[in-house]
DNA sequence: GATTCATTCTGAAGCGTTTCAACGCACCCT
DNA sequence: AGGGTGCGTTGAAACGCTTCAGAATGAATC
């Protein structure tokens, strides 16, 4: 009843604890007999290996902690899916902590990953992170930041270049025939909101004869979007942008409910929408949307394989890996 | 350099093994002098406690796996953050795994949980796990099913009454007026599905005059939504349903799509609507949909008593508890 | 037959914690 | 003075695994 140990197991097969052992971790060294005794011994007696055992002599847990802002955000979880993919290749699993924004939760889960002795940490860090992280590593715990660029920090990160997004979005709307652009967006206190914006200048400031009206809107949500957007209807037409390039998804679906639903002007004949993030609504709403795509899970893959690197040499230079988004385009530009 | 232990800790403040021990465990037994020497040694070697140890020792880690259908469902990351709240409060965490509709990953996950010695398993379950729960059980480890019932399983259950759920939609559609009733959904095979039929045909069952009509759109995406609003547009006005049900958030959003935008029906004019889940994207519609909410931070988080209960007492009866859906009214049915 | 070598297996040591019986001590009560 | 009580502390044992130096065996070489 009580739970087998390798001792009951080696008992069984009539050989020693550390055959056992062996079998279980380099069966290459044991004779395919003996194994196979071992094997159906262990089947035998339903065996199931202790993990807290294992990891006490090993010094460290065969896991990798991730602290995301929020797992209701695909972007989170398909990044969290990308680093479970690379953990599992080296073997290891993924112990996911959601900090909800949360100082306290973040830092909660952070003292759990050190007393679990975890292989290392990725955070996407609520804000600065930096010394906890510090702490963490000179006990033998590496860190990378993910979603945010580590420069400065000493901290090796791995994140989208969100001005190439912005620049993207706001090229593709210039290229087909659109001079008068807005953004819109809210929170500019967020270094995403502000790359985007910084992006969107530098493609406007590279056509002459284009124009770029930056609208607060106050926040990032769907209604937000919607007020936007209608007190765009409510202007004059040739006042109107016929660009739109919005901060994020939920935006620019409010601005096409306002638009499509309480107006005439058609999107993108009259004006042509880009939002970012391509979350699933992007494709499924009334006119499908273009969005700027974030390569998330390869970013979870990446951020766990220097993460590896740095926990075999902890002497590694901290690399900051930045990647390239993509354009989706859809009938919110391209009919 | 080398992570501080107890017996470092023990050296520094003068005292023995037992002693830092019992300061962090049972702090009420030693003197407050000694606590304090000992906190102060803790606080200059930067002692953290090793977690696999711990465990080793106390036969079982200090957690509770949780394998859920779908993170980025949003239903399931409520359930889970009610799930950790509760495990929070007996000073337990939670391991949270994505099966993501695979058998394989589900599997993997109960192997890793049970090699982890964890506290306990709940699995929102992919089809029958019972067999492999029997053997977690028999080592131990209770399980119970989240968003299933288990009647029958052997295992304790937390879930919502779809039945409940789908009466409370249709009622609230007849209490508004409307006569005749569709519903609108897909993948039959999903017991929530149809158990939100039977709900919807006892509510109409017991109400002479009323109607339902079943459509099976094939699916339970926005698209499938919007197609089979596309095909209710093309009905002449007086066939058409002037109450639809539809078995989830995404399909109304795309029934609302159909409706109010390729046509001129008015919602809830002419037709009333009423989706299930609540999602976020219900309230931000361009009409803001009603729909079915369920409970699922308080269904993680009775999971979780449950659980802690049976782990107390492996000889308790399995306990089956239903939850009860909540109506939550807006301007999709009432102006 | 002695020596070397490769292969396979053994079993004790040790990982860092918690627990618990035992101990020392001061104090109080006869 | 002897015995009892309670508090605070001690330190060895145990949890189940992996590792590693060395033992045992058999084959190959001289």
């Amino acid at each position: 009843m009580a739970a087998a140990n390798v001792k009951d197991v080696a008992a069984l097969a009539g050989v020693s604890l550390g055959t056992v052992s062996n079998v279980l971790n380099r069966p290459e060294i044991v004779s395919p007999e003996t194994a196979d005794r071992v094997m159906q011994a262990i089947e035998k007696l339903g065996f199931v290996r202790n993990d807290a055992a294992r990891q006490l002599k090993a010094g460290r847990s065969n896991t990798i902690g991730l602290v995301v802002l929020d797992v209701r955000n695909p972007f989170f979880t398909d990044l969290a899916r990308g680093a479970e993919d690379g953990a599992g290749a080296a073997g290891l699993s993924i112990l996911l902590g959601d900090s909800g924004r949360s100082h306290e939760r973040e830092t909660a889960y952070l003292d759990l990953f050190e007393e679990q002795r975890v292989h290392g940490v990725l955070v996407s860090p609520l804000s600065d992170v930096a010394r906890r992280l510090e702490g963490l590593r000179r006990r033998g715990i590496p860190a990378v930041l993910v979603d945010r660029s580590g420069t400065g920090s000493g901290f090796s990160s791995v994140s989208v270049d969100d001005v190439a997004g912005g620049r993207l979005a706001v090229e593709h709307l210039i290229s087909i025939g659109r001079r008068r652009i807005a953004y819109l967006a809210g929170s500019f206190d967020f270094s995403q909101v502000t790359d985007r914006l910084r992006g969107a200048r530098e493609a406007v400031a590279s056509h002459p004869g284009t124009t770029l009206e930056v609208i607060d809107i106050g926040g990032l949500t769907v209604l937000e979007g919607r007020a936007a957007g209608e007190r765009i209807v409510a202007r004059a037409a040739d006042d109107r942008p016929d660009g739109i390039f919005t901060a994020n998804d939920l935006i620019a679906v409010g601005v096409l409910q306002a638009l499509v639903m309480q107006s005439d002007i058609r999107v993108p004949g009259d004006v042509a929408l880009v939002g970012y993030d391509d979350i699933d609504f992007a494709q499924t709403a009334v006119v499908p949307l273009s969005s700027v795509r974030q390569p998330s899970a390869l970013l979870g893959r990446t951020a766990v394989e220097i993460l590896l690197d740095e926990a075999r040499d902890p002497t590694l230079q901290p690399r900051q890996i930045v990647f390239q988004p993509e354009l989706v385009i859809r009938a919110s530009t391209v009919p």
